[in-house]
DNA sequence: TGGGAAATGATGGGGGTCAATGGGATTTGA
DNA sequence: TCAAATCCCATTGACCCCCATCATTTCCCA
């Protein structure tokens, strides 16, 4: 259940792309055979992410007042600009031209895995960003606090069952 | 159970429009075959939910006191105004007249969907204030605290079904 | 350890199917 | 009796299923 590495695929002449096998590996419990996409706020990348991480996301909005601007903001933005693309027989997705566009995607795509969520990107414009961000890091000699395992989801753990309710 | 994605349909000449199949597909446990459609009290378009979500909004009606002035407008404004709409043969509605004035819709609706909710919209509306309500979001640097994994419902995580009475 | 065979994932493309739409015919209800 | 709603069928074009090929990795055995 975690998306990792950068995996570069061919746009077809239709417009379809091959998900990679790790991803739709780590996809495989879903409900929905497919992948939901939007654009991301901050980046010239679509973020990509599962049918219950969007479920998720849907729920989250519900707890916040119903009438707050901000729960708009957020549901047009999220919400409204999603698209739900189911795969084909080969596990392929199809890219609607306006998220094409939008990531001034050409003829590859790259699959950038983020853990629970992932990013699509052209590969050329993403490469020199990652660049970027790989120096900062260093430069500011950033660490990561890890979570004690006991912290962790159930699931996480080697040797653990994926419910929690499991008796 | 999840309305996500903005789909855009054609008013015909008889006032009909076909629901996104997305849609429908979302609706289809529900026990009435169609939508209900009321006006937006802080937008220019239409509110659309099942019939399941619309006697959750009148159970929490209920518990508002049941005199106040707020019950009162709410109830007006929701409930009286509220149209149930349902499918022809070939899963389209008709727009009643007066919601069409209301949403100033013209010759294409928008339905842009909110998770359990969603709206309709004259496209040309919503557009520029889909790209408004973007632009905050950035600005804002607003982020949405994801509710944790076993709060959702049950059918909403992978691997769970999605009937509360497995046993 | 190397080479070849087999399995698996990625890619390309044709054609059938179904969702969206348009319009006529029939029924319903005021 | 008229208008409006529902049913029914036709059209069309996008999408999805299927299969064929290619590339890569894995596996097996000499």
């Amino acid at each position: 259940m975690l998306f990792t590495g950068t995996h570069i695929h061919k746009l077809d002449r239709k417009g379809r792309v091959s998900v990679p096998k790790r991803f739709r590996a780590a996809l495989e419990m879903e409900e929905f055979a497919g992948i939901y996409l939007y654009q991301s706020h901050k980046e010239c990348a679509l973020e990509g992410c599962s049918h219950s991480h969007m479920e998720r996301i849907a729920a989250s909005l519900d707890e916040l007042d119903m009438f707050s601007d901000e729960a708009d903001d957020l549901a047009d933005t999220i919400l409204g600009s999603s698209h739900m693309l189911p795969y084909d027989g080969e596990g392929r997705i199809i890219l609607p031209a306006e998220l094409i566009e939008f990531a001034r995607i050409e003829d590859q795509v790259a699959f950038v895995g983020r853990g629970r969520t992932f990013r699509l990107w052209n590969p050329d414009i993403f490469k020199p960003l990652q660049e970027a961000s790989r120096t900062r890091t260093l430069n500011r000699g950033a660490t990561l606090k890890l979570k004690p395992m006991n912290e962790l989801p159930k699931g996480a753990r080697p040797g653990t069952p994926n419910e929690e309710d499991a008796s």
